[in-house]
This record gives structure tokens, C-alpha cells and sequence, in this order.
DNA sequence: CTCTCCCT
């Protein structure tokens, strides 16, 4: 065997492995760890009979892995080195090596936490945290301090986060190897690009097609981006264009292929995140990364999934440029400036802490434990994502009241599929559905069998009625899983689904052919599955609808679905706010509605204030969650016409819709003005904030026989508010803060009660003719504000001492004033003139 | 400009 990186650090890990319960490897892409490792505990005496466990990511590596070991032992892969994924096992009584995928190991452990004749369990690749590694991990660690101290646990991560890991293991030693790839020239943009993403980058493959050899690889966020960057290259291709070949996870097998392998044209591939993983692309030189990728955030709040776009991570960015140094040294051209690379987070969120957690959650239910702080976890799951996914398993019948496993979960659990599915296959099954029912949960987990046909134009006839697929799957069975599928129909996804459904049959121990799926039958399975996502079109006609959960959601245009006014949404994406987009769905019937749902509808007495319509409605409601099957009107007892006029006021413009007429406005100011001065008196309080809090106390007993904002306008809240004093405090008030003073002219002059201070009396000069003291309010402590006012009514001089007022400043007044209003009296001797409000010729 | 990528 030639020498690897990896054989240096060999024998201070298998004394490790002899000394420590768990151990980690940090080694980067190239160093050899995936085959060596295992290897290496195979040769080692310690581990006789006992068998090795590796853990991959995905299929295809854990098939090439458990090749090239067996090819290096010169064996069949079988013998001493196998495999489990999914519907493929190469084990034998010889299998010392097991590589398995993710899923496989989440069940084994389930069905046998001792992990029985299992002396070591490796984990590769683990820095890609997918949520499954991380709880088998955790599973793993638990089994190993409770049932098996004897167990190791080997995690092996290629990027330089792996110390948490050690921490996490109790400490575990921490060995780093050496990696093997070539050096990439790595260059920025000089300042940070202007434009759309698909036109850059477009520049930016012309450029480096000038300036460079060798394939090219570009990494753009999505399938759109790809298909206009694509446009764009081929529109301005000269003579001599290089072969354009876009890449991502929904394209066909062929056409894949093509992307992947060698071309004899210089090659273009416009690629997503599956070219930095998961395939490897021969002959590339020079990589393009637009800097951005498109990821799946869990909302709890909505209970759905949104997708967002944002700038990739630092590891990702490393990851991508590697791309360009596996055949020797190598450029990426960056589409950021070296100032946006030190702004980039440095891992990617792992998958725990933005997925949808109900598969996660009904696991743990499974493993028996309640408290998932109890495992332990390089990043707990998050409590609002975690209480989403147990509130659905209770509503799935998985869990119950006190969250422990339900037989029902059990079952559930067991089946390869989110819990909505396993819930809609249990059900199915009891039903009589079962057939039907492996289909629908092998169309919603596959790969769409419906395909864009961008070239052709041709669409599907509805691109977002689950029953149309159901009936596409029907029709490819019916050729025998050959010969041509109409235009938009993928074949290769539908062989991906027969084959899933055709498992789950037998998981099921479903033996009847497969029968058709009439349209109530897909509504039937699909409202089992997705219960929280039964909607009511908004408007007939409308491709709006409103959810059970409260939630709204929108059908595309051109959906045929869109005259059905139930339908139930089945993938959905939710929006920063407002509808969500509804992807799938299916056709409902009310009946069947009533008849599924009947614990979860009810009627439901609604006496509310319509804020359009002003007034008191009073209906009875059959509902479903948020939303409403049937209503009819009532008759609302008067005790409910109240209490909906009295939310109405609050909810409305408060205060501001009652009656308020200048006495009643008087009367309430006076009222705070003498709980001012007497704080002590038990005067009550009439402030607005008071009296918006207590509607119901003072207002309340007269609103009888009031339904509408008309009749609450004619409404005359001064009794009301008197109401609020006793007959003493009436009277009291009448002498301490009265509505009017009488002048000396004889004029009685209403007082203005200001919202703080004193009062104020606003009053002709001429009428205050030989009075020496200001009038007083509350027991002659507070004398009132005195605005003495021309003839005219301008005012002239504002003063709380009269007295003063006559001797130092009237003479000055009377000098100024005398011209201008002649008709008036303006004497010498105020003192000793007759008040008056008249002119002098009267 | 519909919808990144994996896995039981």
C-alpha cells in the first residue's frame, strides 16, 4: 500500500483507542482516514470478533468506502468488509467492517441500544452535522455510559473545529493528521460586486475562460440562478463557447452524468452545493463561487420550513476552492472582497439547529428520554423547534399527554419516513388504504416525479395537485416502469418511488396489488398527514386560502386546484410574513371534513363588535381551528351585547366614541381638579387612562338595549360620570369646583378646568371694576388664573392678584387701551367704577 | 426566477 498522511498518526491512535472510551481524528480531505482507520482497528489484536461500525454520510461513500477496504484486503465486499443503506445489505457471519448511512444506524441503535457484539462505532465525515449524526452520536454516548462501557466511539472531522467534540467526549484525545491536495490560488474581487448574482458570475466565467485552462466550476445558490447564468453564456457565445452544463439534485440522471464526466469541449459546470460534497467533477482547474447558497430554516412559530439564501461559511468557501487543487494547483476566483471574507461565519449552522425536529423528537421519545438536556449534545436542540415537533406528534397520536410513546409512535417510528407520513401509512393501513397510502408517503419523501421541461415549454397540467402525480405514478406502473412518460414526467423519480413504496409495503406487510387513489381517497390520506394544514379558500374563485393553523397560504395562478374551496396544503412554504406559498396540495370535501375532524370542530357562540360595520354582531360559528365551516345569525343576550359594545370601544377609538359633550368634559375635569387638591378625600378618579381601564364598572350598567356606534353617539355619558360621585361629593363639588363664577358685572363666567394647574377665568377688565381679591376654588386654597381680556375679548394681562393688578399695572393698561376703545369706560379710580359688560352710552 | 442538500 502506498504511503498516506493518515499512517503517520496510526500508532499513537491505536494506543489511544486501548487507553480512552472515545477518540477524535481531525484530518483534512486527502489524508486517507476513511479506509486506513478502520483498517487499522480491523489488524489490531483488541478488537477480535468484535465488529467495527463506520458511519458515512451518504450512500455512495459508504459503498465506495466498504469497496476499496475490501479491495485493499483482496475480497468481494460481503466477506470481511460490508454495507447497509438503504434497500441494499452486503453482510455476511465474516463482517468485521460494517459501513453503514445514517438512518441505518439511528434504527440499529433503537432496536439494540447495547449495540451487542459492536466493539467500535466510528463516525466520518462528522463535521458535516447532520442532524442524524449528531443524535446517533449522542445515542451512541449514552448507550456507552449506561450499557456498555467497553464501547469506543472513534469521530473522525476534516476541518479544525474538533476540539468541541474532545470536550464533548469527556475530554477525549485529540489526534490531527496531515491532508494531501494541492495549493489553490485564491483571488478576490477588488471591491464588492454591483448587479444581480447570475450576471456576475457570468462575467466573472468570461474572464477566467480568457485568462485561464482547464474545466471550470461554478457554485450559484439555486437551480434559477443556474438556468439564467446559463442563458447568459450561451446567448453571447462566440465561435469557440465551451460546453455549458448546469448541476443540481432535481436534474436527470443523464444529464448529471453529463456535468460530471470528461467532455472533449472545454466544460462549464453551473453547479449547487451537490458539486462540493457529494459528487466529484473530473478535470477541474479553476472554480467560480458566487459566495452564496440556499439553505432550509425550520420556523416553530409557523411549524414550516422557509427557504433562504445567504452567504456560504468560511469551511464551505474552503471546501469549494479544494474543488480546483484535486489534479494539481488550482485558482478560485472569489466573487467577494477579502473584507466580505472576514465577515463570513466560520461553520454553517448544523442541521439541528434549523430543522424541523418531530422525526428527531419521536426518536427520543423512543430511546426513553423526556429531557433531551439529559443526552449529550455539541448543540442542543433548540426548545421552541423541539416543542413544535412534540406538540405535532401529540396531535399525530405518536406521543401522549405526558409526551411518552404511544403504541401508535412506535409503530410509527419504525417506518422510514417523517412522522406526518408514518402517521398517514398507520392510518392508511388500518383504514383499508394501505396500498394508496405507501404511494402518497413514497411521492412526499421522493424526489417530485413531475419535471420542468424549461426547453420544450411544456408544463404538466396542474403543477401543484398531489393527486395528478398519483395518477402520473398509476400510468408508469401501467407500462410496466418503461417506454415514454408524457412530457414533464420523470421516469427515474418514478422508479425512486415505486421502489420506496414498494418497501414500505413490505414493512407494512401489505400484500394487495395497487389499487387506484380516487381523489377523496388522496384528501383522506393527505389530511391525515397534514391535519394543522386543512384550508378554506379565502373568496370563491380566490387561489387564496386560509389554514386551520391560522396560517395563509396561496396556490399558484395557473393550479386547477384553485376552484376547490378545501383543499389541504402538503408542501408549503412559509413567508417572512403574510401567505405562504403552497407548493402541493389536494382536493378536500366538506363532508369528509366534518366526518375526520369531528373531535376538533365546533360550534362556537360569537357576540363581537364589528369595527367596519359599527356595530354589535352576533353569530353562531362552526369551526375548525382558524378556520369556519358554517355560521348562522343569533340573537345575543343583552349581558353579551355589553361585553362586545364595551371590547369594541377599547379595541376602537377608546374614549374618543363616547358622547362627549362640553358638559361632560367640564364636569370630568372638575372632578380631577378637586381629587388633585384632595388627594386624600377618596375622590374617584376620572382620568382618561382610568376610565378607558374601568369602561365596564362606570359605563357598563347604561349601555343597555345599545348595539351600534349611532346609538352609543346619542348616548350621554354625563350621568355616568356623575354616578361616579356620591350625592355628597355632587354637592361639594358644586361649591368647590363650580361650573361658573359670578363677576361683579353680574356675569356668571364658566370656568375652565385645564387638564394640570390652577383654573382659568377668562374675563372682560371692565367687568371686574373694584374687586381686590381673586376668586378662590377648593375651600379658598386655590385662587383661580385671572386672564383679564380687553374689549375685544384680547387678552391683556394674566394675573392671580387682582389686587395688585388695579394698582401698578392698570394705569399703564388704561393709557395704551383708552385710544383704541373709546366706547369703553376706562376710569382713573377702578376701585370706585361701576363694573359693566356694556359700552358707555348704555 | 417554483424548490439548497442528504438519509431511514
Amino acid at each position: 500500500m502506498n504511503r498516506l498522511p493518515i499512517d503517520e498518526i496510526l500508532p499513537e491512535f491505536l494506543t489511544a483507542v486501548k487507553t480512552h472510551s472515545a477518540i477524535v481524528v481531525q484530518a483534512p480531505p486527502g489524508a486517507g482516514k476513511t479506509t486506513r482507520v478502520p483498517l487499522a482497528l480491523l489488524a489490531d489484536s483488541s478488537f477480535n470478533n468484535q465488529k467495527i461500525l463506520m458511519l458515512e454520510p451518504r450512500r455512495l461513500a459508504a459503498t465506495n468506502a466498504a469497496r476499496w477496504m475490501a479491495s485493499l484486503l483482496g475480497e468481494e465486499v460481503g466477506k470481511t468488509v460490508g454495507y447497509s443503506i438503504r434497500f441494499e445489505r452486503k453482510v455476511s457471519a465474516a463482517t468485521r467492517i460494517e459501513v453503514v448511512t445514517e438512518g441505518i444506524l439511528s434504527r440499529r441503535l433503537q432496536t439494540d441500544p447495547g449495540l451487542a457484539g459492536v466493539g467500535v462505532v466510528i463516525f466520518d465525515e462528522f463535521h458535516e452535522r447532520s442532524l442524524h449524526s449528531d443524535l446517533a452520536l449522542a445515542l451512541c454516548r449514552d448507550a456507552q455510559q449506561g450499557l456498555r462501557e467497553d464501547l469506543k466511539i472513534v469521530v473522525m472531522s476534516a476541518t479544525l473545529d474538533a476540539a468541541p467534540i474532545a470536550a464533548l467526549l469527556g475530554n477525549a484525545p485529540l489526534i490531527t493528521s496531515a491532508g494531501r491536495t494541492f495549493p489553490v490560488n485564491l483571488r478576490y474581487l477588488p471591491r464588492e460586486a454591483e448587479g444581480r448574482l447570475p450576471e456576475t458570475v457570468a462575467a466573472a466565467v468570461h474572464r477566467a475562460l480568457n485568462e485561464t485552462e482547464g474545466d471550470i466550476l461554478v457554485f450559484l445558490p439555486g437551480a434559477g440562478e443556474i438556468r439564467r447564468c446559463q442563458r447568459l453564456l450561451e446567448n453571447s457565445g462566440d465561435g469557440q463557447s465551451p460546453l455549458i452544463c448546469p448541476l443540481f439534485g432535481d436534474l436527470p440522471f443523464d444529464a448529471q452524468e453529463k456535468a460530471i464526466l470528461p467532455a472533449s469541449r472545454r466544460k462549464v459546470v453551473l453547479a449547487t452545493n451537490i458539486a462540493e460534497t457529494s459528487l466529484t467533477i473530473e478535470g477541474v482547474r479553476v472554480v467560480i463561487d458566487s459566495g452564496f447558497c440556499r439553505q432550509l430554516r425550520f420556523d416553530p412559530a409557523s411549524g414550516l420550513n422557509r427557504l433562504v439564501t445567504v452567504r456560504v461559511s468560511a469551511a464551505s468557501a474552503t471546501q469549494r476552492a479544494g474543488r480546483a487543487g484535486r489534479l494539481g494547483p488550482g485558482i478560485c476566483h472569489r466573487l467577494w472582497t477579502e473584507h466580505i471574507q472576514t465577515t463570513l461565519i466560520p461553520y454553517a449552522a448544523p442541521e439541528i439547529c434549523t430543522s424541523d425536529l418531530a422525526g428527531f423528537a419521536l426518536d427520543l421519545a423512543l430511546w426513553g428520554v423526556g429531557d433531551a438536556a439529559s443526552l449529550a449534545w455539541l448543540d442542543p436542540p433548540p426548545v421552541a423547534a423541539l416543542a413544535e415537533g412534540r406538540a405535532l406528534l401529540k396531535r399525530l397520536g405518536a406521543l401522549d399527554r405526558q409526551g411518552l410513546i404511544t403504541e401508535s409512535g412506535r409503530r410509527m417510528a419504525g417506518l422510514p419516513v417523517h412522522p406526518r407520513l408514518a402517521h398517514l401509512l398507520v392510518e392508511g393501513g388500518r383504514r383499508g388504504y394501505g396500498t394508496q397510502a405507501c404511494d402518497m408517503a413514497a411521492l412526499l419523501t421522493e424526489r417530485d416525479i413531475f419535471r420542468y421541461t424549461f426547453s420544450s415549454g411544456h408544463r404538466p397540467v396542474s403543477d401543484s395537485d398531489m393527486l395528478d402525480r398519483v395518477e402520473a405514478l398509476g400510468e408508469w406502473r401501467k407500462k410496466g416502469g418503461g417506454g415514454a412518460m408524457p412530457d414533464g414526467v420523470d421516469s427515474t423519480a418514478c422508479r425512486a418511488v415505486d421502489r420506496v413504496s414498494r418497501q414500505l409495503r413490505s414493512i407494512l406487510g401489505i400484500k394487495d396489488s395497487f389499487l387506484p387513489c380516487s381523489v377523496e381517497t388522496a384528501g383522506l390520506l393527505l389530511a391525515w398527514a397534514y391535519p394543522d394544514r386543512i384550508a378554506r379558500q379565502r373568496e370563491p374563485g380566490s387561489a387564496r386560502y386560509l389554514l386551520v393553523n391560522g396560517r395563509g397560504g396561496k396556490l399558484s395562478e395557473r393550479s386547477a386546484l384553485g376552484d376547490n374551496p378545501f383543499v389541504v396544503a402538503v408542501a408549503m412554504e412559509g413567508g417572512e410574513r403574510g401567505d405562504g406559498v403552497i407548493h402541493l396540495a389536494s382536493a378536500l370535501n366538506i363532508d369528509m371534513i366534518r366526518k375526520e375532524c369531528a373531535g376538533d370542530i365546533a360550534w362556537q357562540r360569537l357576540v363581537v363588535w364589528d369595527g367596519r360595520q359599527g356595530r354589535v354582531v352576533a353569530r353562531e360559528e362552526e369551526r375548525l381551528g382558524a378556520i369556519v365551516l358554517d355560521s348562522r345569525q343569533i340573537t345575543p343576550s343583552a349581558d353579551e351585547t355589553t361585553a362586545a359594545l364595551l371590547q369594541g370601544i377599547s379595541e376602537g377609538q377608546g374614549l374618543a366614541s363616547l358622547n362627549w359633550t362640553q358638559e361632560a368634559v367640564q364636569f370630568r375635569s372638575r372632578v380631577c381638579f378637586i381629587a388633585r387638591c384632595f388627594p386624600d378625600e377618596g375622590w374617584p378618579d376620572l382620568t382618561i387612562e382610568h376610565l378607558g381601564r374601568s369602561l365596564e364598572a362606570w359605563l357598563g350598567p347604561y349601555l343597555a338595549g345599545i348595539k351600534t356606534l349611532t346609538q352609543l353617539s346619542n348616548l350621554d355619558i354625563l350621568s355616568p360620570l356623575k354616578n361616579m360621585l356620591s350625592w355628597e361629593q355632587q354637592r361639594m363639588l358644586g361649591g368647590e369646583a363650580p361650573t361658573h363664577i359670578v363677576v361683579p358685572s353680574g356675569s356668571r363666567i364658566s370656568l375652565d378646568y385645564a387638564q394640570d394647574g390652577p383654573p382659568v377665568l377668562a374675563v372682560k377688565l371692565q367687568e371686574m371694576f373694584g374687586l381686590a381679591d381673586t376668586p378662590t376654588l377648593a375651600r379658598g386654597t386655590v385662587p383661580v388664573v385671572l386672564h383679564l381680556l380687553s374689549p375685544a375679548r384680547r387678552p391683556i394681562q394674566v394675573t392671580r392678584d387682582l389686587r395688585s393688578f388695579w394698582n401698578s399695572v392698570y394705569p399703564e393698561v388704561k393709557k395704551e387701551l383708552k385710544g383704541r376703545y373709546p366706547k369703553h369706560p376706562w376710569p382713573d379710580d377702578p376701585w370706585n367704577a361701576a363694573p359693566t359688560r356694556h359700552t358707555k352710552k348704555r
